[in-house]
RNA sequence: GGGCGAUUAGCUCAGUUGGCUAGAGCGUCUCGUUUACACCGAGAAGGCCGGGGGUUCAAGUCCCUCAUCGCCCACCA
């Protein structure tokens, strides 16, 4: 059977494309049980997703539970600019475990799933397809062709996407399913930007912005990343205008980007060099004080430098800075334009000349100085990165051409002083990879000031809690600064700005056509002497005011700005609809750390404006997948690996298995990444293939390190990829969840084939074996901890309980035990009633873990033994689904709880473990039953007796005696285990004997004597907590029995 | 430059408010194909808890300091 199946949702169809599911795992086996050896989760995944989703088992909607009984997540919507990787993986396998947990408590649970339009990112690479196969401009195309091309790509992103989180089985109420460019999200981001307009919050100013001249728009300082290029530094001389006698005939100023001169407005000096000099060396000089001997020699250099400068630059700049103040000017060189020369703090007299160049419109912190000294802001650059009008005879030239141009200008005319090599960092643009320019240009901001302090407000006072709490810092430091907010893009995919322009208008046209509609707001900008009118509700036609023409703004607003209203937009507002009433705020987000300012901090503040409300109550900040080498997994780099290739692999449950194992709150997860050699199967590692200095994106071909055959990579080209076969990727990581999914499933084989006729009878707890009790009190303590572990966001030690319980305590002591009385060698007991018990309990607890296989098992428990429990001391519900059953108690079952058994049985095992460990050494075939000796007190022997059956079983020993006075038989192994001297009869000599209890001597000596060099100190005995104290002194006794009892058996082996 | 984090077994990581002999998985070694599972079982070896100081009866854990690595923010005429 090789049936893909295609699924049904409103408004979406989802495919499964990957992936075919076979549907013939003997499902409908009744008499005898048949599943497979080895757990395939190829013929278990699909179908049990389409019998959740057949039975609308994700979809939520509002009822009387109430809210302490609610829980809800809105996904962080993956982009739509690729398929999903491990580091989505890990993110939505967190989400869904919290969610599969409280639905299964009962609780009314949503997921809420979607995916962001991501402007500049989606926009950048559909861009960049369509010049690399059509080799053509998005101006080529136009806005609309190239708005519906990447409508197109969405499409097939998202149901990529959508089908890649199916796969990993995310229990999301598809039915919900929302795009961060739907018409519903678009009116809630006019409804906030029409707010925010009215109020006033969002303003329209000159501002500069990092200009990605290839892709021609602002990008956000998020997005720009800097690397280090070698570059020159030019130094030039500017002359003073008319100098009067003994000043000064130039200006020496030093500038990393010659081309920007062009726009120089002016060339500042600071106002006080000396006082500058003096303020300087006396913070040093109490530096210094304070500095270790290591930082020392660089502070000294630093103030002999301060010295230097005061004989060899103090003096000019004192008269330049004169000069300044009165007024003077100098001649822009090229330009020939006239620029004042102004006294300003920015100048740094240690730096350069003393004298730096200010051209506002193309540099940060001259823009701060233009602000303050009243200067023009001549922009010199076109958007496409090549030189304006205001370049003069430059213009046209690209920026690097002017460059060129302007200091072989500049040296023609002798001003060139020298060029002096420097390594500069050069921001460039995350999405084009070019070089980004400061720019001067017309942006919409938000103004932060009170937005972001409500935002911080709620963090402080824990109205939000970070999980973990350190990164409220990160949250509170970001929007204590109070940036204003640039949210317009020059971009063509995104929500259009809802500005309209008008500079025909009069105040009576306007008024006549908007005056009484309240969701039009107008602003009359004098600067630009133009009306901007906001519209709330819908598109306004260009002819909407009789003879004037209106025109939209071109501008997209920034991604996080619909993003910023996710928790709540996709939840119908501004619509006041009962499920914003039932559902916000939400439980919790799940994210990682590098979007905690973008969009955390926008989210509550944007709730907290229009809900009136923050968001969530807690943010859960998860690790990151980094690869190989240590880096974080990325589309772009080319190190991301597909979540469906580890499916295929190793299945989906072994991937959340795996993935829940590694999330731990600080660490990130290191996760080799290795080809499978589509010929032969063999794994290559990406290491071994990427060159030193390169990304995986740019290796396209590999040869299999084992049949030595050639494979492509996901990154080949489409020709490469139908030269050759494509490699999926994965990491061995993936083999502990296989692995335990495997023992899972053959362990519940085992109980399967033993489950027939188990009875549902009242059992007195305390009448059972010691090993079922002990079991029962383990299976108790282990619910605690885990649901206590998952309510602090613990996913890893969740899981390692889990598995300890079920792998150590289960499969290999109970399941054990059991044998001798499923196969008759035993009285039975209730043995089926509590496997049948424990076997449920597990699959439960596991079900958000590993939803696909325990779901199965579960349907092959529910048909052998339908009831199960106890009765009166652990009731269960019925549920023919496992993802909807109740998850074991938070508090576990109280009445299985027994800590004497628990101590009890360590005891029995620590036996046992001796015994077998001098099996070991002694070289006993595994099958030869032994005879033992266990020599104790009479005390110590009342407990081991009722649990004598345990022993022999679990080592192998047919004979076993307890006993209080005892000698080492002639050729015994002997142990000691704490209060126990352990002989196992004929499988040693006394020589071997000798020499392993002088060992055993040697170490309880050591332990001894630390005990009690401990006890004897009184400091300890006296200010120790009285509880270590006694610890300790039980410890004393027993180690000197063990030494006793050592030293006894080797006195008598040597006579 | 500012902030945050990391450094524990060959590898990947746990280690809760300081308190028994520092743990797990993988890998390695020995033994075992037993009727749930070799994607398994039994056992073993393997650690100056990055270095140095300090606080304390007691430090992997707290404080200081140095070193190395990573991330975030800011800045660089």
């Amino acid at each position: 059977m090789n049936a893909c199946f295609l699924r049904k949702i409103p408004g979406l169809t989802l495919h499964l494309d990957l992936q075919c599911y076979r549907n013939d795992a003997g499902v409908t086996m009744q008499d005898h049980v048949d599943l497979e050896k080895t757990y395939n989760p190829q013929t278990v995944e699909g179908a049990t997703y389409q019998k959740w989703l057949d039975n609308s088992c994700f979809a939520s909607k509002p009822d009387e539970r109430p809210r302490a009984q609610r829980f809800t997540i809105v996904i962080p919507p993956p982009n739509v600019t690729g398929a999903l990787h491990l580091g989505h993986a890990l993110n939505n396998t967190l989400q869904d475990i919290l969610i599969r947990w409280h639905r299964m408590q009962g609780h009314n649970t949503l997921w809420l799933p979607g995916t962001d339009h991501a402007g500049i990112a989606t926009q950048a690479v559909v861009e960049k397809r369509i010049r690399s196969n059509e080799n053509k401009t998005r101006h080529e195309l136009g806005r609309d062709e190239l708005v519906s091309r990447i409508w197109q790509w969405k499409d097939q992103y998202e149901k990529r996407i959508l089908s890649q989180l199916q796969l990993i089985g995310c229990s999301c109420d598809w039915s919900r399913t929302r795009f961060t460019l739907d018409d519903g999200l678009a009116r809630a981001v006019r409804h906030t930007f029409f707010e925010f307009f009215k109020q006033g919050l969002i303003f329209r100013g000159k501002r500069l912005v990092n200009w990605d001249t290839q892709l021609q728009t602002a990008v956000a300082d998020d997005e720009v990343y800097h690397e280090t290029v070698k570059g020159y530094f030019w130094h030039f001389n500017y002359p003073v205008k008319d100098p009067k006698p003994g000043e000064p005939t130039h200006v020496a100023i030093a500038t990393t980007r010659p081309e920007t001169m062009l726009g120089d407005t002016a060339v500042a000096v600071h106002p006080d060099p000396e006082g500058d000099l003096n303020r300087t060396e006396k913070e040093l000089r109490l530096r210094l004080e304070k500095a270790s001997a290591k930082e020392r020699p660089e502070i000294e250099t630093q103030i002999e430098t301060i010295a230097e400068r005061r004989s060899s630059h103090l003096p000019l700049l004192k008269q330049l800075s004169e000069m300044a103040k009165d007024g003077r000017t100098l001649i822009l060189p090229l330009m020939e334009r006239e620029i004042p020369l102004v006294a300003d703090i920015w100048a740094d007299p240690l730096k350069g000349s003393g004298c730096v160049k200010i051209t506002p419109a193309h540099d940060p912190n001259d823009y701060e100085v233009g602000q303050r000294c009243d200067l023009p802001m001549t922009n010199v650059l076109n958007p496409d990165g090549t030189t304006n009008a205001n370049g003069g005879e430059y213009e046209g030239l690209s920026f690097p051409e002017t460059r060129k141009k302007v200091v072989a200008d500049m040296d023609a005319r002798g001003l060139l002083i020298e060029i002096e090599e420097k390594e500069t960092e050069i921001g460039h643009s995350d999405r084009s990879k070019t070089a980004v320019e400061p720019y001067l240009s017309d942006q919409w901001f938000v103004r932060m000031g009170n937005l972001a302090q409500a935002a911080m407000d709620a963090v402080t006072d824990g109205r939000v809690r970070f999980f973990p709490e350190r990164y409220a810092k990160t949250y509170l430091d970001w929007l204590g600064e109070k940036r204003d907010w640039c949210i317009s893009r020059q971009l063509w995919w995104g929500h259009r700005i809802p500005i309209w322009y008008c500079n025909t208008c009069s105040n009576e046209d306007i008024e006549a056509a908007f005056g009484d509609n309240p969701t039009i707001h107008t602003v009359f900008d004098e600067e630009q002497g133009t009306w901007l009118i906001c519209s709330q509700e819908e598109d306004l036609r260009s002819d909407a005011i009789p003879g004037h023409t209106l025109q939209q703004d071109e501008d997209v607003l920034d991604t996080w700005f619909s993003s910023a209203l996710w928790p709540y937009s996709t939840l119908g507002w501004p619509d006041r609809t009962a499920d914003l009433d039932y559902y916000y705020p939400g439980s919790v987000l799940i994210t990682s750390r590098d979007i905690i300012t973008n969009w955390v901090a926008r989210m509550v503040l944007t709730g907290l404006y229009n809900m009136g409300e923050i968001p969530f109550d807690h943010v859960y900040i998860h690790a990151k997948i980094l690869d190989g080498r240590g880096e974080t997994m990325s589309k772009s780099k080319g190190n991301g690996v597909d979540p469906v290739d580890v499916v295929h692999v190793y299945g989906a449950d072994a991937l959340r298995y795996s993935i829940a194992d590694m999330a731990t709150d600080t660490q990130d997860v290191r996760m080799p990444v290795d080809y499978i050699c589509p010929h032969c199967g063999h794994l290559t590692p990406q290491t071994s293939v990427v060159p030193n200095g390169k990304q995986p994106a740019d290796v396209s071909r590999v040869t299999c390190g084992k049949c030595k055959q050639r494979f492509a990579t996901q990154w080949a080209s489409d020709a490469i990829k139908t030269e050759l076969p494509v490699a999926k990727e994965t990491s061995e990581k993936f083999e502990i969840g296989r692995n335990f999914c495997n023992k899972l499933w053959n362990s519940a084989r085992f109980a399967f084939m033993n489950l027939q006729d188990t009875g549902y009878e009242q059992i007195e707890i305390a009448t059972l074996l010691p090993e079922d009790r002990w079991i029962l009190s383990k299976l108790s303590a282990t619910i605690r901890e885990c649901n206590s572990s998952l309510a602090q966001y613990h996913y890893s030690q969740a899981i390692k309980v889990i598995r300890d319980f079920f792998w150590d305590s289960f499969c290999d002591w109970y399941i054990e035990l059991t044998k001798p009385r499923l196969y008759g060698e035993q009285a039975a007991g209730h043995t089926k009633q509590i496997l049948a018990f424990i076997l449920d309990q597990i699959l439960r607890l596991l079900s958000p873990f590993a939803p696909f296989i325990t779901e199965r098992l579960w349907e092959e428990l529910n048909r052998l033994t339908p009831q199960r429990g106890l009765p009166g001391v652990a009731e269960l519900d019925s549920s023919n689904m496992l993802m909807l059953a109740a998850y074991p108690p938070a508090d576990g079952w109280p009445q299985l709880d027994d800590e004497t058994i628990l101590a009890s049985f360590e005891r029995v095992q620590e036996a046992v473990r001796g015994i077998r460990d001098l099996r070991n050494k002694c070289a006993v075939p595994p099958k030869e039953r032994v005879t033992a000796d266990i020599k104790a007190e009479q005390e110590q022997l009342n407990l081991l007796e009722p649990q004598q059956h345990v022993i022999k079983a679990m080592a192998g020993v047919d004979r076993l005696a307890l006993l209080t006075e005892a000698e080492r038989p002639k050729n015994a192994g002997t142990t000691v285990v704490g209060p126990l001297q352990i002989f196992v009869h004929n499988i040693s000599d006394d020589e071997a004997e000798c020499a392993r209890i002088e060992k055993e001597l040697s170490s309880i000596e050591n332990r001894l004597s630390s005990v009690k060099s401990k006890l004897s100190n009184e400091k300890f005995t006296a200010n120790a907590k009285p509880e270590i104290v006694e610890a300790e002194r039980q410890r004393l006794v027993d180690l000197e029995r063990s030494y006793a009892a050592a030293a006894d058996s080797l006195e008598k082996l040597r006579k």
